[in-house]
DNA sequence: GCGTGTGAACCTCTTCACAGCG
DNA sequence: CGCTGTGAAGAGGTTCACACGC
């Protein structure tokens, strides 16, 4: 496949819509439309054949995608075809929360383990998983190759939890620390901020109370 | 205050200044300049200054931003000076997990309580909050005026749990839920996509590998 | 006829660079 | 002199509308 730049945008588009085909797979559907997928994701047609474009001309004029076609190219082209691991640092009650909600239905995720600093936390269990010693982060990191971290600690130990990440090996991280986080260039870190939604909420929320 | 139209990768970017300029508080810091608030949130200076000017003149040439005037005009743009409640559906891994990890640090939400439908729930306690029955949520909404809810069930029942709270009369709503939900155009519906962030890391990570 | 793929127009956001003020 | 506020230029993403193939 050949290298495209493409916008982070885009990408996230592509997941949905890779979502969106998991989902008509089970429904038993075998063609799907842009218009059927631009309904079910909230975007215009044009914008779904402008992102499949991009990389290929996957459907047939008059008809539409295969269902099963398109999800195998999209999962290609996302990587996502044989997913890599993912493990939790942090077994608080995000940590917890997300080890026990699992992965189901996002296409091959699974939380491979969970890890925390707190001796009185490790060695006890959490959804059927020993919590791990974050010693042990390494030796998990260079077995499995390539990982993601989910970044759970409590504020202010973000920095810490990334740094013992970084010098194991590992490049994605997931955070969903308030501070912001210092990396490398090569280590991609993504943030999930709660309280952000909930100001971008508010906002519109207050908003629209003049009127 | 008057009406402006602005971006919400904007009001995003505002809710970071917040919380920088909470930080900066707490350090005790009376100036802070475009400059350092952009290195924080790891964006440019110029970008920093131009969503501050969208609504007003608030620094001084020469010297920068009054840390508590700024503030204070940011939370009273985004409408956070006194924050809505936030209520939580689902009593499952997520909801208890939010519940109990609590919203510190946000500049002042706080949820307010926690509902499931499963009456072998309803009655239990979650981080000394008893979890009520969803039929208590109609009363709540009414009583708090203004609430954002956040909706944390399992894969399917998400749609049902919007339906409810609009009905209720909540126009401010954060799913967890992996399936997009259909609401009437004066609620505003945001997602927290923890499978799509992972997509787009392992994108990014896969991408690179070829280099 | 139907739905894809895409040039071109359009629009929005970002970056640059500098005037202006403390 | 330092830093803000902002016109102007630039980059990036979205929408339109239509030619083409089934």
């Amino acid at each position: 496949m050949i290298a495209v730049k493409v916008s982070e945008k885009s990408i996230r588009r592509m997941s949905h819509y890779a979502r969106c085909l998991r989902m008509a797979k089970i429904r038993g559907e075998v063609i799907i439309t842009s218009q059927q997928l631009a309904t079910t994701c909230g975007i215009s047609s044009a914008a779904v054949r402008r992102d499949l474009s991009i990389y290929g001309e996957f459907g047939k004029q008059g008809s539409g995608y295969k269902v099963d076609d398109l999800l195998m190219n999209i999962q290609s082209i996302l990587g996502t075809t044989d997913p890599p691991s993912v493990i939790i640092v942090g077994a608080g009650s995000i940590g917890r929360g997300l080890m026990n909600s699992g992965l189901s239905g996002t296409g091959g995720y699974r939380y491979e383990a969970i890890f925390d600093s707190d001796p009185a936390k490790t060695g006890t269990s959490c959804c059927g998983k020993k919590i791990r010693s974050i010693d042990e982060i390494p030796e998990l990191v260079k077995e499995k190759k390539e990982v993601i971290a989910v970044i759970a600690v409590s504020t202010g130990s973000g920095q810490r939890a990334l740094d013992m990440l970084v010098d194991a090996g590992c490049s994605a991280i997931l955070s969903f620390t308030l501070e912001p986080l210092n990396a490398p260039a090569n280590v991609e870190v993504r943030y999930i901020e709660v309280s952000t939604e909930l100001d971008v909420l508010t906002h519109s929320m207050r908003r629209k109370e003049r009127a």
